[in-house]
This record gives C-alpha cells, sequence and structure tokens, in this order.
DNA sequence: CAAGAGATCATCT
DNA sequence: GATGATCTCTTGA
C-alpha cells in the first residue's frame, strides 16, 4: 500500500520513527527496484543550520518549502545524488534523508547500477541508495502520489530497536551538529 | 581496519 | 570564487 503525502504532514521526528522499516519502490520501464529503509535523518524547520534551508529560499531550496509528500532530490559534491522526502507544512522548510536501504528486489540491476557484486555495498549511503535505484534530479519535486519513485507500507515489521545518533558529515553547522536526528533500526 | 586524498560541479556569495 | 546532507581508492599498520 503506497504511502499517501498527508503521512508525512506532521512532525518530522514521528515520521521518520514510521518511516523506518517501510518500502522504497522505484518502477520504471524495465525494472522494479525495491528495499526496506533502516537509516534516515531529519533536517527541520529554518534555523537548523546543518540544513540547506537554514540559508533562506533559493531555487534549489524551494523545493523543502512544498508541501508533504513530494521528493526532494540534489546533487552533492558534483558526483552524487541524496534522496529526501518533504514533511511538514507548505512553507516550513523540512524533510528526511534516506541513508539506509537494505535490497528486496532489482538486486541484479543494482549491482550493473553500482558496477559492483558486493551485496552488502549497494544501498548502506545516500549516494549509493541513489545510483542503485537510478535516481536521480527529475524526480526533485515529484509527488509520492503520482510518480514511479514512491513508498510503501510494509505490513511485516519486524520487532526492532530504532537508535539515535548526530547526523553525519554536517560538521559546518555549529551547535545543530549535535542535534540527535539521525535515526536507524539495530540490525 | 583507519586515515587521507582526490574526484567534480551545481549552487550561492 | 568557495564549498558541500559523499564515495572510492590508496597507504600503512
Amino acid at each position: 500500500m503506497r504511502l499517501l503525502p498527508s503521512f508525512f504532514d506532521r512532525s518530522t521526528i514521528d515520521c521518520c520513527h514510521d518511516l523506518l522499516g517501510c518500502f522504497l519502490t522505484h518502477k520504471n520501464k524495465t525494472t522494479k527496484y525495491q528495499g526496506i529503509i533502516t537509516e534516515v535523518e531529519a533536517y527541520i524547520g529554518p534555523n537548523d543550520r546543518a540544513s540547506h534551508a537554514s540559508h533562506g529560499r533559493t531555487p534549489r531550496t524551494e523545493t523543502m518549502f512544498s508541501s508533504a509528500g513530494v521528493w526532494y532530490v540534489y546533487l552533492i559534491y558534483g558526483m552524487y545524488y541524496c534522496l529526501n522526502i518533504v514533511t511538514e507544512q507548505k512553507n516550513y522548510p523540512a524533510a528526511i534523508l534516506i541513508r539506509g536501504i537494505i535490497p528486496t528486489k532489482g538486486i541484479e540491476k543494482m549491482k550493473k547500477n553500482r558496477h559492483t557484486d558486493n551485496y552488502k555495498n549497494l544501498t548502506n549511503g545516500p549516494g549509493k541508495i541513489c545510483q542503485a535505484f537510478a535516481i536521480d534530479k527529475t524526480f526533485n519535486n515529484q509527488s509520492i502520489k503520482k510518480s514511479n519513485l514512491y513508498l510503501e507500507k510494509n505490513e511485516n515489521k519486524p520487532n526492532y530497536q530504532i537508535l539515535t545518533g548526530p547526523r553525519i558529515g554536517v560538521d559546518y553547522a555549529g551547535e545543530d551538529k549535535n542535534k540527535p536526528w539521525r535515526f536507524f533500526i539495530k540490525i
């Protein structure tokens, strides 16, 4: 069952907890990619110095100010894409970065896309996820309701513990770098 | 296994 | 002109 935009129209932290364990799915002409989300990070509000939106509205960050349930995709370090889902009300900039996934479908194509046979190295990082799932900027600002990139509820979520920690790669963010806004499933 | 360097370009100042 | 919500490769213990 596809998650609808309304699922994300609420506290970003709550969304993070509920998003863990759900499926990410991308269906194109040739391949169905799918995996279970195991790690995410929250970027919340105009004053979060780790967030792109802390520098105000710009052409790039405009997506973060959209209403909930659209993809925010951007290029980082000139080489890799990162996939986020926008949360909370319109004009309040917030999103969740998807950082870790366990692949369940399309694994052979993921290996090709990633140029490796190492299963454990397919989707354990935000840039790797986008490469494995063939996600690029064309998905930016698309609604999860209509896009062929979408999220699904997992009816058989196993019991697991959710751990938290500081976000990765945001040393520039001053005090905000210590916020425990990284969430991951204990294996 | 850990640490360091380099790749590479859209975005914003 | 500077920088980054990353990754891979190399080096060395």
